[in-house]
DNA sequence: TTATTATACTTAACACTGTTAACTTATTTA
DNA sequence: TAAATAAGTTAACAGTGTTAAGTATAATAA
């Protein structure tokens, strides 16, 4: 029965067109200069033809962010792979997440700014990218108590604090382009060095 | 001559009555679900009278971001007037900063998260809101340091790693609401003492 | 007081939006 | 060969931000 594969191997090529055509457009002109119309031109197919394969157009953002927050997770899988001690894991993780965030400006407001807005955002169902990425954070987290590099802060809490610095360090950089920001690496590594300063055993 | 001065009072109060109304639909039903011909419903006006006042309507949600961020200021100024030493306003203010994202979510929403995608935001011109607040936590970190509470770490660069944390720690209380976080209160006392111990002179 | 000019506001229109229902065409199954 | 399924399109709806042109009213100048 390959005919019925073949079928499915076509709609997941489509679905993919749509998907790239859509995230082109999303981060050059921006979500809301994009019209269904103007993907549709983009893989020359009609406009009705993408709510076969999306809901709305929230969807298609929806779809385009997981593929965003599965790209981000990769990226910081990788890196415990590496090795070093819990505390300089747990350094270049936030390092990575905020370079990511400033090498894909518009897919990180996108997924992490924008999204939330259109569509109550970021499932953390079993084995969905952002509770895998939730998941690696309290880890390290955890090791760095263990290690007893970290008083026993509580990790959950401490997880949350982390991401929420290093987010808001990252989409102000990103929203505010503008702003006299002291160098960029400066403050990041600031950023991250304080948090790390402030949850250190005490010696 | 108080023909111009009631004139330019009656200009002065449309323009009041429209930011009300914008300001009030934009808050219940969200910017992009709000018609500037709703908006006209709401004051019984034609639509076309609000570009009297307003360039679009990108320009008519950047004043009623200044005028959100006017109310921040305002708020947090007020607090450098109840005394306490150095870390305990800090303390203090960051708390409010939150506090004040929390209470009207709609409203920092508007003003710090999705105003810079319209709009290139925040103007920091000399006695602008943006630069009177970024002057407070300036002159909060450096009395901190002066008081030899905080080691002599960057002034500016501090500054904006403070605020760096407290934007993300509101911004992603606010755009995920559904998000199992710990309790918010220990989240945000968490967050806030972990800075200031990283700051903290050595003992 | 009358004619002119400026102000405040409205009507009508343009080009475009997301989305749905109904239709056509091609392909697969019975 | 006929019926059913799938894939894709056309046409339309109700709504959008915004502009140009028009109208009425009030203020000024003659």
């Amino acid at each position: 029965m390959g005919i019925q594969e073949r079928k499915a191997r076509n709609k997941e090529d489509l679905r993919r067109q749509i998907l790239d055509a859509a995230r082109h457009l999303f981060v050059t002109e921006g979500y809301e200069n994009v019209s269904m119309r103007k993907v549709a031109d983009r893989i020359e197919y009609s406009p009705t033809t993408i709510y076969l394969h999306f809901r709305n157009k929230a969807e298609l953002l929806g779809a385009i962010s997981e593929e965003t927050l599965q790209r981000l997770l990769n990226t910081l899988e990788g890196l415990s792979k590496e090795g070093g001690d819990a505390i300089t894991i747990l350094r270049k993780s936030a390092q990575s997440y905020v370079a990511f965030g400033l090498e894909h400006p518009k897919d990180y407001d996108l997924t992490f700014i924008k999204r939330p807005l259109y569509q109550e955002g970021l499932r953390l169902t079993e084995g969905s990218a952002g509770e895998r990425a939730f998941r690696y954070l309290r880890a390290m987290v955890n090791e760095c108590i263990e290690q007893k590099q970290f008083r026993p802060v509580d990790v959950e809490t401490t997880g949350q604090a982390l991401w929420g610095a290093m987010h808001g360090v990252t989409s102000l950089l990103i929203s505010y382009p503008d702003f006299p920001w002291v160098d960029k690496n400066t403050l990041i590594n600031t950023a991250i060095d304080i948090m790390i300063d402030g949850l250190k055993a005490q010696t």
